[in-house]
DNA sequence: ATAACTCGTTCACTTAAGTTAAGTAATGAA
DNA sequence: TTCATTACTTAACTTAAGTGAACGAGTTAT
């Protein structure tokens, strides 16, 4: 596990043996059981998570009804607004699989930056990086139908349409599980012919 | 306009008049055209945008028509996905009112950091912090209906919805410019009653 | 001045998503 | 095992967005 966080890492940065130990020292590594809640609406967190194994996902309780955002899965990284904006969250976190993750405090984490500088530097790229990601992500979103958007993520992310349940996979398309379904028949019929 | 620019990177850093007066000397500020096309489909370019006064909006042209994505107005940067991932740009941006911009260059911004590490700093608390507004107004799309993205958009950005063409409203609230006129005549029905 | 465009709106029609309800399969707890 | 709950699908009906066409108002070009 230690080795795919590194191998991430020099994807922006290159760290000396010295900076790997002081980083593991920190002992951020958790194993986390499907289930568990991470976030809950209205905590004032200060965890940010940097899943290594499994999948987490982001979800709102609007009139009573779970209204799942974002899946993150192996390499990819969460910090939620309410860490940056210092507010009480608006969202859920939660595992939706037995997982490993890191989770960083946002107070250990600018000790680091202030410490290594090039720490600061890799947190810049990075954020840059998943913005543009973010942007991109969001311009598809909008200029394509519940249908594109689905065999569009039936491209890019198969594996999420195996291993998340239905219901959460339609409110990530913005769409009713009904609606999944449905358009599911639809694609399945037209490929028929 | 280099007071309102000092003003808002206060929000971040500090900085002495020498950082001041560096920073003025790099000579970044230009007058645009309304209707000037700052990048293009296909450019590689390494360009940032910063508006001090007026409003830039992106745009793909996808099967031959423009899907407005996003509008940047007084006091919102935009650094094109391709200048990140050093790719050709997949859409196009372009000035929409007779704007003040401050421009900057990716391999000056680079120096400036390396020179600065304040710079350094204010650029990611910056992008983290659009990484996470970009998230929440991605999760409000998502989890809204056409109409009340444009209610939405009403209570949050007033000023838009006069200074910008329908149809660039309509297709960066995901939907065709007839549904946006047919949508508002039925919330004025509603409001009559 | 006139013609050609663009923009916003409206209308009739089509298509697809929301809603409500029902049924089946799978999962978990007692 | 049984009972209860949850997940997924299907269907009938409603609602709203997409489509194609037409219109008037305002703009630009000739």
């Amino acid at each position: 596990m230690e080795n795919r966080l590194f191998d991430f890492i020099s994807k922006y940065i290159s760290l000396t043996e010295d900076e790997k130990s002081a980083l593991l020292s920190l002992d951020l590594f958790r194993t986390v059981k499907k289930g568990t809640i991470l976030l809950k609406e209205g905590q004032q967190s200060k965890e940010s998570y940097f899943v290594l194994k499994g999948c987490i996902r982001t979800y709102y309780i609007l009139d009573g009804e779970e209204k799942t955002t974002a899946f993150y899965t192996e390499m990819e990284a969460l910090t939620p607004p309410c860490v940056i904006n210092k507010t009480p969250s608006e969202y859920y976190v939660s595992c939706i699989e037995d997982s490993i993750l890191l989770v960083s405090n946002s107070d250990t984490e600018a000790e680091m930056n202030s410490k290594f500088p090039k720490f600061e530097l890799m947190c810049r790229k990075l954020s840059e990086e998943l913005l543009a990601k973010e942007r991109i992500d969001f311009d598809e979103f909008k200029t394509s139908s519940p249908e594109e958007r689905y065999l569009n993520l039936l491209q890019k992310r198969p594996d999420l349409i195996q291993r998340v349940p239905q219901h959460q996979l339609a409110s990530y398309l913005g769409i009713k599980p009904q609606s999944l379904s449905r358009l599911r028949a639809r694609i399945l019929e037209k490929d028929k012919r």
